[in-house]
DNA sequence: GTTGAAAAGTGCTGCGA
DNA sequence: TCGCAGCACTTTTCAAC
């Protein structure tokens, strides 16, 4: 009998209500957390352990706005892989480019799919033309352009 | 003569090197990046409290794995406008699909470019056949499953 | 598992250089 | 403009429920 890993669903409405608070200001603090839910503060702190050692806690990371530190173009990269080409391969080669921040292997149009941030124009040419095409086992591949990000958030946990 | 917006560029080398700790682990005791980088805790606080003026930091978030909450699904969503529907409107309505984390106008082969995370396969279809097809001045879609996000980060300040 | 309070550490705010 | 020092607050821990 194979044993279903059941453990992912050990958390309950608290953990979740707990997780809501930070997801939107991750430095609000435990005490207040514990106020809004009528809990004491110990018990916010004994929950997130648990969180963080089940592995659902990713971090805590400040956000910027990129556009105002200069990085002013973001674009996705639809991305066709040569066939008999090791995915492993090119995830490791693509990964020592700064510039992209995000990278999913995928079912569709393309074998994978890419989302980069550069300065501008020249900046993103050159990330294309020189960074792109030096990795091996790329066929091809296909630029949007992203004009305004008009949505960007987390799930909402419920 | 017009001004130059060039207050973007107002922050040197020791706020990009407060930046880039804090958006490893927002949680970073300020002393800390004091001692790091040999300055006072007092001088973190004072570029901090700037640059949050400035608009440059967006906030602090806790990240969590989605999979380890029950959300299984990451999907990529290129849309397709009817022609002389307003962008606007579609996104006033995209907003309202908690599912639907980014948005993107785009350039290229779609109009629109979003991002989905679903619980597992019959949720996702719930999205795509119920919600989304239901956004006036959505043509037609384009679906691209992630099986696997490689790569997940923020820019690389410098 | 939760509580409440004590102990340790951090963030904030003047004043001085 | 930066650094130092004191105060207020938060996190963390732990015995008791």
């Amino acid at each position: 009998m194979i044993k279903k890993e059941a453990q992912n669903f050990e958390i309950d409405n608290l953990d979740i209500d707990i997780l809501k608070q930070l997801m939107v200001d991750g430095t609000k603090p435990y005490s207040e957390i514990a106020k809004d839910l009528i809990v004491s503060g110990g018990t916010i702190h004994v929950r997130m352990k648990k969180m963080q050692e089940m592995g659902i806690i990713e971090g805590t990371h400040l956000v910027i706005h990129p556009q105002k530190v200069g990085y002013d173009i973001c674009a996705f990269l639809g991305i066709f892989l040569e066939k008999g080409i090791q995915y492993k391969d090119a995830v490791a080669q693509l990964s020592k480019i700064k510039e992209v921040v995000e990278l999913h292997y995928t079912t569709g149009t393309y074998s994978m799919f890419a989302k980069i941030i550069c300065r501008d124009t020249n900046h993103l040419r050159h990330v294309l033309n020189e960074e792109i095409q030096a990795v091996e086992g790329i066929q091809r591949t296909e630029t949007l352009i992203s004009l305004e990000e008009s949505i960007k958030r987390q799930i909402e946990l419920s």
